[in-house]
RNA sequence: GGCUGGGUGGCAGAGUGGUUAUGCAGCGGAUUGCAAAUCCGUGGACGCCGGUUCGAUUCCGACCCCAGCCUCCA
């Protein structure tokens, strides 16, 4: 590999802007904290998804070989819990939310990771993990069967958060009941209840806590240490804090780059959460928007800010997007890469904020100002220069992960078509209207404009004809 | 209380020590049977108070306010 260009990112471990430089030369490793598959998707996971799909997309356009692993954690309270609500298998359960998960995921353009590991797959790394730690000292069985991780054992405890242990004791629960030597010590390996499902360990039948999954994950499918690792808002503390105690501890080695985050998604100001209530599934979603909405709702902001969700948003987020339709609409893309560099620099300028800790609101004002030179040549009736702008906005559009569709399916409400009228419908009454103004009979014609107009139809008169795209 | 991040024009949302973000909405013009779309033009902003500076929305300090994490949660 020749030199690839620099992407600078933020990196929360050291609060400031840095450089990509993958320890692999040319090959970033990154690894995504996933779901846990005990319900639905909502649109905070999808957040996640999207922002580091589009940051896998962006590596790749680039020239960088991107490794992107992205977990499934298939075992849990949680799960189990639900499971038996649903009075079902744990295993049925976990398939059902994970074909349900790829589901979501495909409609909103994400592309699939690389790998995607599941903690039941790994229980045998996660155990050799564990004796690793208890053999360095850093976990300890306790008379309950648990084996827990010895917080003040690892120095370096806090350094993702910023966080001082003896502050976090202060206000630590202490479970009189607890097996723990201290309070802070967190589970490694969870003895199991009468019921629940387990595996045969040294220290008897159990199965993994909640942090060490990724430790074992990340290290098998990445090494000891790797580029990237990302997730949503509420991991680092404690969930990734714990899994750089365990991973160092048991390594030695530095575990992690540069770790990234997706900002939170809010519904009224608030926090969109399980426990608060508030949460929007993406099916729910997608019963009513296109997935590109979703999609540009969600890369309109900064990948690190948080977004509010609301209809008015969604609303905002599908003008933007008729924009670049219409301005599609009705032009056969063609590729010229000569026109195009001829008539202006967007792909430079996409790269260049691109480049810059992934500013997709930078790169849709670049795009937007590609439309316009699109629309100027269609005015100008240039069809070659049109097709080859045309074709640049697709291209750029696509490390988004956007304006991929048929602009005409687009507009006129694409799969989710909302209102019961029918295209037929529509068209018949176009045919009547035409027919009406040939007449100059333009009191008919408006009359049917402002019909369609009332069930949410909006024509078009062009030199071709008319056309109609749905509010 | 501790730790993070943030307060930008009607709304959404970038960015910058002195020059247009961008989209939607508004206004004027072109175009149109009417309209829509489009193009051209245009008004409108940087929480509050100090400081640094020739000059700060941008840097520094104080203050006010908002959000996230500190407990399972993407």
């Amino acid at each position: 590999m020749s030199q690839l260009p620099e992407i600078h990112l933020y990196n929360t471990l050291t609060r400031q802007k840095e450089v990509l430089k993958p320890i692999q030369p040319g090959t970033v490793k990154m690894y995504v904290c996933g779901v846990t598959v005990y319900d639905l998707c909502h649109i905070g996971h999808a957040r996640v998804m999207v922002v580091f799909d589009m940051i896998t997309r962006y590596l790749r356009e680039r020239g960088y070989d991107v490794v992107y692993v992205r977990n499934i954690t298939d075992i849990d309270d949680k799960i189990i819990r639900r499971a038996e609500e649903n009075g079902e298998s744990m295993v049925q359960l976990t398939e059902r939310m994970i074909a349900a998960m790829h589901e979501d995921e495909a409609r909103l353009g994400v592309l699939r990771p690389d790998i995607e590991p599941r903690a039941t797959a790994h229980i045998e790394d996660i155990i050799a993990l564990v004796q690793k730690l208890e053999k360095k000292g850093y976990a300890y069985a306790a008379d309950n069967g648990d084996v827990y991780y010895r917080v003040r054992k690892f120095e370096n405890y806090g350094q993702l958060t910023n966080r001082k242990l003896d502050e976090l004791q202060a206000g630590a629960r202490v479970d009189v009941e607890d097996a723990k030597e201290d309070p802070l010590d967190f589970v490694l390996w969870k003895a199991a209840k009468p019921g629940e499902p387990s595996w045969t360990s040294p220290w008897g039948d159990g199965r993994p806590g909640w942090h060490i999954e990724c430790s074992a994950m990340s290290t098998c499918c990445l090494g000891n240490t790797f580029d990237i690792h990302g997730g949503g808002p509420d991991l680092p503390f404690p969930h990734h804090e714990n899994e750089i105690a365990q991973s160092e501890a048991a390594t030695g080695q530095k575990y992690v780059n540069a770790w990234m985050y997706a900002g939170a998604v809010r519904v009224d100001q608030e926090k969109m959460s399980k426990s608060l209530g508030n949460f929007f599934t993406i099916r729910d979603v997608l019963e009513t928007h296109d997935p590109e909405v979703i999609r540009y709702l969600l890369l309109g902001s900064h990948y690190r800010s948080s977004i509010n969700y609301a209809e008015s948003a969604l609303h905002d987020a599908r003008k933007s997007l008729e924009r670049f339709y219409t301005a599609l609409q009705g032009v056969t893309p063609v590729e010229d890469a000569a026109a195009v560099q001829q008539a202006g620099h967007w792909r430079e300028d996409f790269h260049r904020v691109m480049d810059d800790d992934f500013n997709t609101p930078e790169a849709l004002a670049v795009l937007f100002d590609l439309t316009r030179a699109l629309n100027r040549a269609r005015e100008a009736g240039d069809q070659p220069l049109a097709a080859a702008l045309a074709f640049e906005l697709k291209a750029l559009g696509d490390i988004l992960g956007l304006l991929q569709q048929d602009a005409e399916h687009f507009l006129k409400g694409g799969d989710t078509a909302k209102g019961s009228i029918n295209p037929d419908v529509i068209e018949t009454l176009i045919e009547k209207r035409l027919l009406a103004k040939q007449e100059r009979n333009f009191a008919e014609a408006d009359r049917i404009r402002q019909e369609l107009e009332a069930q949410g139809i909006l024509l078009k008169d062009t030199k071709d004809g008319t056309s109609w795209t749905r509010a």
